[in-house]
DNA sequence: TATAAATATGAATTTGTATTCATATGTAAT
DNA sequence: ATTACATATGAATACAAATTCATATTTATA
């Protein structure tokens, strides 16, 4: 029963997030996201690829360019059991405030 | 916003993954879970303590033993959601299938 | 068909995280 | 107070995952 861990394993990491949180206002093609994320445009790729391999995004060919969208219907409902855990549970949460 | 990598982070992790799968069961002490497991003791008290500072577990001491129980208010929504998810978008998920 | 634009890929390195092992701390019983 | 039991901790190492950088692919346009 490793997919869990598979499954967040692949969210354990900021940039991806950072993705997650761009994407959740609209969708975006690999440049799109270099440049408001302004990272690296392979770091990005890389990110979108591991990321594509669990549905967590899907992509759309256009023109040239890739355009990548979020899967809200996981993960919008997933972010909201963490804000809501956070909120009730973690009012001392050092790993969650302090970054540990 | 890196509340959420760190989240995910923390059950990022096919120990910890296990350890909540046992607890979902019932609550146990530490030694409960080594011997259920199979695993060296400190690795399941490091996983332990990392899990308590994200409010994942929660702990009460019962004479010398303390009692690990899940915290299945957040847990367990957050694992239907990926069950859900894996039986809807991953039928060709490799990342999650073939544990890459 | 040669060039530019957009993105993807592979492999080496770096970084982060878990594991290990020895030991310390806490708790109760004798 | 000494011992045994249960768990926690720290630090070194091992391991896994992300970053980097150079290059390959893909898609469209001149």
């Amino acid at each position: 029963m490793n997919k869990y861990y598979l499954f967040f394993g692949n969210l354990a990491n900021p940039l991806r997030v950072e993705i997650i949180s761009a994407l959740k206002e609209k969708e975006m093609s690999v440049l799109e996201l270099v440049e408001k994320l302004g990272e690296e445009q392979s770091k990005i790729s890389h990110a979108l690829k591991a990321m594509k391999n669990c549905s967590i995004v899907s992509v759309k060919q256009e023109g040239k360019k890739r355009i990548y969208s979020l899967n809200k219907e996981t993960i919008l409902p997933m972010l909201k059991i963490i804000d809501k855990h956070e909120s009730k549970f973690c009012e001392e949460c050092r790993a969650m405030k302090e970054g540990r």
